[in-house]
DNA sequence: AGAACCGGGGTCTGCCATGGTA
DNA sequence: TACCATGGCAGACCCCGGTTCT
């Protein structure tokens, strides 16, 4: 056995702790970011070297058993060594035409009625850890499917092959989302299909699943996810947001429809009520702005409106405005983290004798300000405050803050260096692109250079 | 021409709880 | 009663460059 680093996407601090406990190998190391910041978790996983996993038989569970060839093979009641010593058998199952033949079963295998409670089948575990899923980690995740009596893992496995996912990957979605092994081909093949109804290529769609399998996976219903697509797509939504859609926020697509039926209408009920004039733009807005509104709760983004409304005590068409606009990219917060940074924010700029006038005037021209982290937004206000910039200044230029906080620091420190003055000169050089400051501080600097000559020249001799 | 404004791109999972069902 | 399907939750930015204005 040798281990293999798998790129993992983001885990809650929760999860690290308990993923921690259940991984064997080296140490995890975790990097969280969120929402742009690169969040990347490379979690260790057992792996083997071999290749195996293919040694095993795998009709569908009965559930879902599409092909009428593997019940008749089940009707041999074959015993279970030859399902583990198998170039024969897989042979016979190739020419019964068993696109999904592989199953495993446990190692009584000849016992093919399953007890109410099924114990661990350890032939499944057996060939998950051949095929270097961590099986510790997806018990941990899914404990029932360790004790089905038949599975899928080899055909979905040949299925995610097929589509270009390496093994590497294939074990790190079993291992994440173990459940994936119950589906049958036929289910997954539908469902890739309906994924490839808005992506152009398999790829796009494996990068998706390794980064969240249970996106895929978790839902046994394609025609819901159809209906969805259609829905979404009735919206007005443009082929551009449903890539976004899908490929950010996958979760939207597993969403019962009803869900996002609601969501939509409960957006366009809160249009109404401002008085807006047209509802579907707006809802349709909104999700554009913001393709995390689907995967939030309504209470939670019903909650997170009333907050604002309540911080900010906005006439009904101001407050429309917003919404449909930069405010909408700021309801999927969590409730209490906003409501926390506002209360950070706000006591911080009382400190700093600003009037509720201009907390508001901030918070509606630069609404990001509330996602920023409390100890990130304090560390930006006070490398600005501290170079003499005015809590006014960043009023009316909010968007400084929306820089990184190195950043922010690398350029004060560069201005300092040329001598400029913010007072005289203003703040808006720092919310420029790099190449665009690196031209405006080339300018400055040459034109102080010629300020120095000019004064020397002018000044009278030393003596 | 340079400044200011503003839109948009990238990017959200894995766990837990719960109701339904076999 | 075990398992499945699905809803809900926590967590927490940065940058670029096109367009419009002066």
């Amino acid at each position: 056995m040798s281990n293999f680093t798998s790129s993992f996407p983001p885990q809650r601090q929760k999860l690290n702790v308990s993923a921690l406990c259940c991984i064997s190998g080296p140490s995890l190391s975790t990097t969280h970011a969120v929402r742009g910041t690169r969040r990347h978790t490379p979690i260790k996983i057992c792996s083997s070297d071999s290749d195996g996993g293919g040694d095993t038989v795998q009709p569908p569970s009965l559930k879902m058993a599409v092909v009428l060839g593997v019940r008749a093979f089940f009707s041999l009641r074959r015993p279970a060594p030859l399902q583990h010593s198998f170039g024969l058998i897989k042979g016979q199952l190739r020419s019964m035409c068993l696109s999904e033949r592989l199953c495993s079963a446990p190692p009584n295998g000849d016992k093919l009625l399953p007890p109410k409670v099924n114990p661990e089948n350890e032939s499944l575990m057996e060939t998950l850890s051949l095929m270097g899923v961590d099986v510790k980690m997806a018990r941990q995740r899914q404990p029932g499917v360790f004790r089905k009596v038949f599975t899928n893992e080899q055909g979905v496995a040949e299925f995610l092959k097929g589509k270009g996912a390496s093994r590497k990957i294939i074990a790190s979605i079993i291992s994440r989302y173990p459940r994936a092994i119950t589906r049958s081909i036929a289910h997954l093949e539908q469902r890739w299909q309906l994924w490839r109804n808005i992506f152009q290529t398999d790829a796009e769609i494996v990068a998706i699943i390794e980064r969240s399998p249970e996106s895929f996976f978790r839902s046994s219903d394609n025609k819901n996810l159809e209906e969805n697509i259609s829905f979404l797509t009735s919206l007005g939504l443009k082929t551009k947001d449903l890539h976004r859609l899908l490929s950010s926020a996958p979760r939207t697509f597993s969403n019962s429809l009803e869900l996002n039926r609601q969501m939509v209408e409960f957006l366009e009920d809160i249009c109404a009520e401002l008085g807006g004039e047209d509802p579907q733009q707006f809802a349709q807005d909104v999700i554009s702005r913001n393709i995390y509104i689907l995967i939030q709760s309504i209470k939670r983004v019903k909650t997170n409106i009333d907050n604002l409304r309540a911080f900010l005590k906005l006439s009904n068409s101001e407050f429309l405005a917003l919404l449909q606009g930069p405010g909408a990219e700021i309801l999927d917060l969590s409730n209490e983290y906003m409501k926390n940074n506002f209360n950070t924010l706000r006591q911080r700029m009382v400190s700093l004798s600003c009037q509720e006038e201009d907390i508001k005037k901030l918070i509606i021209s630069f609404p990001m300000v509330l996602y920023m982290g409390q100890s990130t937004l304090s560390l930006k206000l006070d490398c600005l405050l501290k170079e003499g910039i005015t809590m006014k200044q960043i009023v009316e230029k909010p968007r400084v803050l929306d820089f990184s906080t190195q950043n922010i620091t690398g350029r004060l420190e560069e201005l300092k260096r040329v001598g400029y003055d913010f007072q005289k000169n203003g703040i808006n050089i720092l919310d420029s692109s790099q190449k665009r400051f690196v031209t405006k501080i080339e300018k400055f600097a040459a034109s102080m250079q010629v300020m120095k000559k000019n004064k020397k020249l002018a000044a009278p001799p030393d003596n």
